[in-house]
DNA sequence: TGTACATCAGTGAACGCGCGTTCACTGATGTAC
DNA sequence: TGTACATCAGTGAACGCGCGTTCACTGATGTAC
């Protein structure tokens, strides 16, 4: 759903992909949709699962540079598939109603928190810092080359190393 | 397109909308990606218009400022079918190969360029700017209530204002 | 250990439906003489 | 000014197709006695 998008993502190519045919699939969800919500917190599940894994605030600090260095760079541009959900499932998520918009609120709150070291009074710093991610994978995949793309990002790390910088020496 | 998907609007839909029959459709456009390619191009246009009509720097520089107050609102963030094509369309338009993705990729390096304040050589830090914009009205959207919609713009407000202030002591 | 039964994941045909696209046709408009 | 003709936007039926969902059925598995 991520690669391909989520309305182009169809429960028959996703049991095929399981090596199964596309009647069983209503003994494992009640719609499309409720597929859609798992899928989507299965993505942050896995994209998080290093920040939730640091015990220690310097791990924490390490682990949250090395998310966001992955974040910002071309593969990740160019690999849609395994990536963060919010590039590439958020606007699809947003025009519907049911499990998957709660979904995502919740993990919107959750990579907040884990990106304001577990401190849920300081997430604003860390919402501008999330945004800024994903607004620049989003851009880069909308740019024509890799020379654009990799400009992008540029755009993005010395965006990201300046707010961090600006909430260091604030409440970070 | 941006209010519901580009997927989940059919060519009847669009062709409903203007009290015409689909049949007529194809005299106007070759195909359906075309016409997304032309309505994420004149989505474009719509929104940087002001941008473009700005005569002096000191215009310029005001027209970008109402431009980032209006896009950072809570109006913004409701109102998808007139807002910002990028949050909305961008995902989509990447899974597409054909006018579609080069008319973004145009897009993007024309806005750059606007907030750049039409010098084509300091596009990085309006690009970090367009990033941050694109990605709070992303999670904007994703989130569950107002007040935490709130929250997001308030986070991305101060981002681009850290980031404008960066700029403007280096070559903004 | 052997038999009878319940459970339930998976199968594959079928459902109604809407999709993008095509096409023969209509009818209003504009031009040529 | 009047007539003949070409153009072409729009109509609406039709096309093949894939969608999400349902359902009667299969067959492997696990439990009860």
């Amino acid at each position: 759903m991520r690669e391909r998008g989520v309305a182009a993502t169809s429960v028959a190519d996703v049991m095929q992909a399981a090596d199964l045919t596309h009647g069983g699939f209503y003994r494992h969800f009640d719609s499309k949709e409720a597929l859609v919500a798992k899928a989507f917190r299965e993505a942050v599940d896995i994209a998080v699962s290093d920040l939730e894994n640091a015990d220690t605030p310097s791990e924490l600090c390490e682990a949250r540079r090395s998310y966001i260095d992955r974040y910002l760079s071309l593969d990740h541009v160019k690999d849609r598939g395994n990536g963060c959900p919010f590039p590439t499932m958020a606007s699809e998520l947003a025009t519907l109603e049911g499990p998957a918009t709660t979904e995502m609120a919740s993990a919107l709150q959750r990579v907040g928190e884990l990106l304001a070291a577990g401190d849920r009074h300081k997430t604003t710093g860390s919402f501008a810092v999330l945004a800024l991610l994903v607004g620049t994978i989003t851009l880069a995949r909308a740019a024509g080359s890799d020379a654009e793309a990799r400009h992008m990002l540029e755009a993005g790390q010395a965006g990201v190393s300046v707010l961090m910088r600006e909430g260091a020496s604030r409440d970070w």
